[in-house]
DNA sequence: ACTACTTTCGCAACTGAGTTGCAATAAAGA
DNA sequence: TCTTTATTGCAACTCAGTTGCGAAAGTAGT
């Protein structure tokens, strides 16, 4: 279904990814719009704007969720299958412009893959 | 540090891991020695056994914690890098023996890489 | 075996991410 | 404007994982 009313708090969400090319965590995007709707909401938003596929989400190394907009994802199946950067210092997430190969496993058939990589970003490297 | 003391608990929770090749879920661990120990004591155990280099541990599709043996696992770094398979039917991961490279991305130091593929395993495609 | 020391365990209470049901509200089309 | 239906807020809930602390059980020394 993805989104089907423009609501408020769906542009008030786009908004937000708008303003930044770095996934965002659920906890982050909750808190930063804690006077602007309720946490149901949002988690109920990004569910529906990654069916859409405006968005799309990742598990992070300590198991919660992100999201960042999505480059070439569509809503059948997400075609821009890259992997995740997460830094272990500040805690910041990115999707990055590489292309990775997924090996094919005998006896399985695979659907999806989810690549993260962890380690320090260049904010981080540079302090 | 890993584990000091060769108690009861922590044999039978390496017991557990002698019976299989798969990984296994906290959560599925914590039911299965319900009636042997706390789910405290099983959380702390599996720390000290990862910490220890004798298991190994991954965040599955939905964001929950899974543990397996390390084959070439060192309690310095984790060298035996292999993705992880978890089927979306019947729910069990694995471990694959299988090469992965991990790219190199420009400003960014890389630590550790996490690759979770996501389909069907053969005992589901078989039915 | 006994003792002393230290790790480990059980318990109970807690934290925090994510979910659910339902009544109230607000898009969008007629 | 009216009607329909998607969306929102709220409050309560679920459940994985954590914490503090007193009790229990390894381990080393004698």
């Amino acid at each position: 279904m993805g989104v089907a009313r423009k609501t408020k708090s769906v542009s008030e969400l786009l908004d937000v990814f708008g303003q930044t090319d770095n996934a965002l965590s659920v906890v982050e995007l909750v808190s930063k719009l804690d006077q602007h709707m309720n946490k149901t909401t949002v988690y109920r938003i990004l569910d529906r704007l990654e069916d859409g596929g405006q968005l799309h989400s990742f598990i992070g190394k300590d198991g919660l969720k992100w999201y960042a907009k999505c480059q070439k994802c569509s809503s059948s199946h997400h075609t821009d299958l890259h992997p995740h950067f997460q830094c272990r210092d500040c805690g910041k997430s990115e999707c990055l412009n590489v292309d990775i190969s997924i090996p094919s496993v005998a006896n399985h058939r695979i659907d999806s893959a989810e690549l993260l990589l962890v380690g320090s970003c260049q904010d981080c490297l540079n302090q």
